[in-house]
DNA sequence: CTTGAAGATGAATGTCGGTTCCGTTTCTGC
DNA sequence: GCAGAAACGGAACCGACATTCATCTTCAAG
């Protein structure tokens, strides 16, 4: 499995039937339980029946498995553009930055298709998407702020943040006894804090 | 597949055959090769080919895939035990750590297989390894000393270690143009320096 | 050199899980 | 209401792999 990018036909080519938009929404909720629970490698038939549908209403709707995984991944970086925008609005320019941080990694720590998407989707679908919502710019502007207010540190880049969420969402798939997401972020976080000198 | 800890059969039971002994050292050779180049999803068919064997033969060595790659795994280990050493030899007491880190790292980078350990490994094998062969114990002096010496961060704990590998890990795994995991380390070591204040 | 045990072989087996297909059911515009 | 399009259902299909097994080969002790 290898979720590249396709973009679902979520357009609104035609107004979809009123029972068809509410199950398309079951199986998207359905998919997050089930890959929640499974720990990423959820099935179709598992995800189908907990939708309570058939597997074939689940391919009439994303022609792949990969496909309804790409637009839950699509749906989460909408969730990480309202946080950004929320940061933005933070005063302390550490704060914000800082802030933004945390949230996405606390989105993530609640949904494992999420951490399941920074480890297995293809390696080219988050840096798209961080583009393609905007994700991108707002990451930069936060970072643009960190930096000319002197509280972060001047080399990071914003493409830098993918990578570090992914080595975030590694820590908690594991979930090993003694490994704490929280403390890895924290570590992290110190290490991009601009240096006194 | 969940690579659990399966100790082989290599305690000298009864003295192989010397043919044997051969082939078991081709297969793991072949195996390292196939995952490195598949990525992770080396298949057995695969590696009995790259190694110039039958597949039965793999099974007559193995009896499992996981066995062959918790046999892998525990090879790796026993290259940390060593760098640790070399590390522990290192007059800075920082600069042992963070070459220490860096080491390993660079191992990870250079055999996908181990990035594969991390990432899709039973959550459990790599601290019991860890435990195992005494890595934990030669991390915690590499810690006490830096910790001693007041360049590394007081809360900082050896079960850390596996943590943070398994991030950078993770961020190597997915090879991104713009990932790069020696920054992602760096991030993180800078983290892990004792503040000034 | 013989011989039997250890080892090797690889086609065949079994399972798992994504995807397809077509008969049936449910909407919705008229 | 009705017709026809849209959607649904789920058994069946199919490829991909890990694993097995009956048979053949090779080593090494005596």
């Amino acid at each position: 499995m290898n979720a590249s990018l396709q973009t679902v036909s979520t357009p609104a080519d035609r107004p979809l039937r009123a029972d068809a938009r509410r199950n398309r929404e079951r199986i998207l909720a359905a998919a997050q339980v089930e890959f929640a629970r499974s720990g990423g490698d959820a099935q179709m038939d598992a995800i189908a029946a907990g939708a309570g549908v058939g597997v074939g209403t689940v391919y009439r709707h994303f022609p792949t498995k990969d496909a309804l995984v790409a637009q839950l991944i699509r749906a989460r970086f909408e969730q990480f553009v309202a946080t950004a925008h929320a940061a933005l609005e933070v005063e302390d320019p550490w704060e914000a930055f800082a802030g933004f941080m945390r949230a996405n990694a606390q989105h993530c720590a609640q949904d494992v298709g999420t951490q399941f998407m920074f480890l297995q989707a293809g390696p080219e679908l988050a840096p798209t998407l961080a583009r393609e919502t905007g994700l991108l710019d707002l990451s930069q502007q936060l970072i643009d702020r960190g930096q000319r207010a002197g509280v972060l540190r001047a080399d990071f880049a914003a493409d830098d943040i993918g990578m570090i969420m992914c080595g975030v969402a590694s820590a908690m798939h594991h979930g090993s006894a003694h490994w704490d997401w929280q403390r890895h972020l924290g570590f992290v976080l110190d290490g991009l804090r601009a240096r006194p000198a």
